[in-house]
RNA sequence: GGGUAGGUGGCGGAGUGGUCAAUCGCAGCUGACUGUAAAUCAGCCGACUUCGGUCUUCGGGGGUUCGAAUCCCUCCCUGCCCA
């Protein structure tokens, strides 16, 4: 047996990983060098992929780099049914058109994780809205009324009186149905998923196929600590640019560096056990270790010279305060514009008011000058001076005809 | 079908004739501090403003009143219980 493959496929099933069903199964089929059909199913209800979905698409790419075949459900027919897993709402139904730009936009980003040419992909309206109702009724008989309710989000919701419609519980059912549709050999997810890829395996039998093995991700925290979700505003999207996403992930908390590396990130699982170590031991500063994943994580999705130039960015305006070279310009056209305006104009501010806030409370200054005064207006004197609005927001002013 | 409770700012949730642009919590913004865009603390947090004010908001529409998120009518939507 080659030692080499076992490893991978040893760090396939556990890197990131809350659960492997069925572990044993799995791995003999991976060890045996078998084709594997491995199915995500694509919910199409946000166009943005975030580091909490690329722990999933990660470990495809693992799974397509030993040569099995990545088959993607796209659920453009469950897009607009709506999901409950883990949610606390029910979520909206959504129409065609935003579930086609959505699925345009996710595509293109996934291929920055995957290989796409050797993905297969289907949208499950291909089959599931060609069900009958008396289809429909054979595969609800599978399941019983006691097995929804007693999943727990759906019994939070009961129990707190919020409604739960007759619609999402059909949401299984059809996810289910992918699989069989597919031939699912394999289906990977995030633990919140683990009920509806579960009721992929009882579809299955029930159509006389082998129940597919089951790859559960862990979901890692947002940027506030919180389950990193598109609704919570807490993502570091793959498509943020550099400086952006290299910001975002310093501004994680320090008890989930060593998560992040596992599951956001390729470096050896050997390697990180020792920064792991060397923070316990306290030879390695926390910061140092963030600095070292957001430079992987950025790696990863914009490349080593964008990487390393999001580092620099990062310490000097942030570490040592500097006005980056390159802030982004704005033209003023004529020889003056009032400061408030000019902050509103280019994006800094949401309202007017919300700019004089921002000048009253001493956020705003102009050439490392601070300014409080509202009524202020820059002239043409300030031509290429760079304004700071808060932390985060440079503009160098440029004055045009 | 019967009963009953509701619909308030991005969310949760107070308010039940004037002192309400509307308590509070979360999210967000600014500052201080910090290795960090973390934590903590302080302030801000509808829009517009010549900073005196002005305008638009409490499910939709109509009405009563000097005055309504608060009272009445009507329409729409939702929860819960019973059948």
């Amino acid at each position: 047996m080659d030692k080499n493959l076992e490893k991978q496929i040893d760090e396939i099933l556990t890197r990131g990983v809350t659960e492997v069903i069925d572990k044993e199964n799995l791995k003999k089929r991976l060890l045996a060098g078998e084709k594997l059909r491995v199915k995500l199913g694509i919910d199409p209800t946000s166009s943005n992929i975030h580091l909490g979905r690329a722990v999933t698409l990660l470990k495809l790419r693992d799974l397509q780099q030993l040569g099995h075949q990545i088959v993607f459900i796209i659920g453009d027919f469950t897009a607009q049914i709506g999901d409950t897993s883990d949610k606390e709402s029910e979520r909206p139904m959504l129409s065609k058109e935003t579930v086609e730009s959505n699925l345009r936009t996710y595509l293109q980003q996934a291929g920055k994780i995957l290989d796409m040419n050797k993905v297969e992909s289907h949208r499950n309206s291909e089959w599931l809205g060609k069900l009958t109702y008396s289809e429909i009724s054979e595969q609800a008989n599978i399941f019983s009324l006691a097995e929804f309710s007693a999943r727990e989000n759906i019994r939070k919701r009961l129990t707190a009186g919020k409604r739960v419609s007759l619609r999402e519980v059909l949401y299984p059912l059809m996810q289910g149905y992918d699989s069989v549709m597919i031939k699912a050999d394999v289906e990977i997810g995030g633990t919140d998923q683990k009920f509806n890829i579960l009721a992929g395996r009882e579809m299955q039998k029930h159509f006389g196929q082998k129940p597919q093995d089951i790859i559960l991700n862990e979901l890692i925290e947002g940027i506030d600590g919180r389950k990193m979700s598109s609704s919570w505003g807490n993502t570091v999207n793959i498509t943020d640019d550099p400086n952006t996403m290299f910001g975002k992930v310093m501004s994680v908390g320090d008890d989930l560096i060593v998560k992040y590396f596992i599951s956001c990130t390729r470096v050896p699982l050997d390697e990180v056990e020792k920064i792991k170590k060397e923070m316990d031991d306290e030879k390695l500063n926390p910061r140092d270790a963030k600095l070292r994943l957001a430079g992987e994580i950025v790696k990863l999705y914009h490349g080593e010279t964008e990487s390393r130039k999001a580092r620099q960015y990062f310490i000097n305006t942030f570490s040592k305060k500097e006005i980056p070279a390159e802030a982004p310009k704005f033209v003023v056209k004529g020889d003056s514009i009032k400061l408030a305006q000019l902050i509103l104009e280019s994006k800094n501010a949401k309202s007017l008011s919300d700019a004089r806030r921002k000048i009253e409370q001493g956020g705003v200054s102009l050439d490392d000058e601070k300014i409080t005064d509202v009524q202020s207006v820059v002239t043409k004197e300030k031509d290429q001076k760079v304004l700071k609005i808060g932390k985060m927001g440079f503009v160098r002013i440029k004055f045009e005809k």
